[in-house]
DNA sequence: TTAGTTCATTGCAATATTACGATAAAGATT
DNA sequence: AATCTTTATCGTAATATTGCAATGAACTAA
């Protein structure tokens, strides 16, 4: 069917799961580090150093946009996108909740 | 065309893609939390809890186990699937690298 | 043996995602 | 104005994902 049943989990699952997915492709993965990498706007250079089309760089940037984790600020012909801090640590606190859950009782198996 | 190019993506990038990929489903999510929350072994009560069909239940267990983050021991009849703390730990080493990177240089945006 | 329980697999329908050519939009340059 | 540059959007093809009914496999209980 490729219908999620968002309705049957909780919000928290949700948001997690949205989160996820937008990191669940090595193209959005690398967007990401390169912006961290140059730690600052890049306008432009995506598309040269990651190999995919124009396009679908611009789709995936849109993703991003679209889950807060980047901002995109347009400077004359060009747009430049920086990760949106403020958001990237909301997410970090909801991501790291759910990774870093314990597992201190024995296990069975 | 549905098809991710992972041959242009570092090995860690898709490493990461992979790994998040898994959690890009609530249900896999909500899976996850029952296990850490039970922080046992869990032996069926997965398909009442989530309200998804047995099929559907049995295809993401499948997948969480095919990257080994748990890990699942038959005993008689049924099954008893329980979190594989080693592998999680190597996971969540790569997601925090991943998630964790600073935003200390200013930003432009 | 027969029937029941539990979980996996198969097969399929519906929807989502990915990629990109073509084109549009908008500012810059000549 | 005419052209160039840069990014977004549309349309479409290919592939992936999700969900479940039906069925199978394997052990248990009567």
């Amino acid at each position: 069917m490729g219908l999620t049943k968002t309705e049957m989990f909780s919000e928290l699952q949700n948001e997690i799961a949205l989160y996820a997915k937008v990191f669940g492709h090595p193209a959005r993965v690398a967007i990401l580090q390169h912006l961290f990498k140059i730690n600052t706007c890049v306008c432009g250079d995506l598309v040269d150093e990651i190999g995919l089309a124009q396009p679908t760089i611009s789709q995936h940037l849109k993703e991003l946009k679209h889950l807060g984790l980047i901002k995109g600020n347009v400077e004359g012909t060009s747009v430049c996108y920086c990760v949106d801090s403020k958001n990237w640590a909301k997410m970090k606190e909801v991501m790291f909740q759910f990774l870093d859950q314990d597992l201190s009782k024995e296990q069975c198996c």
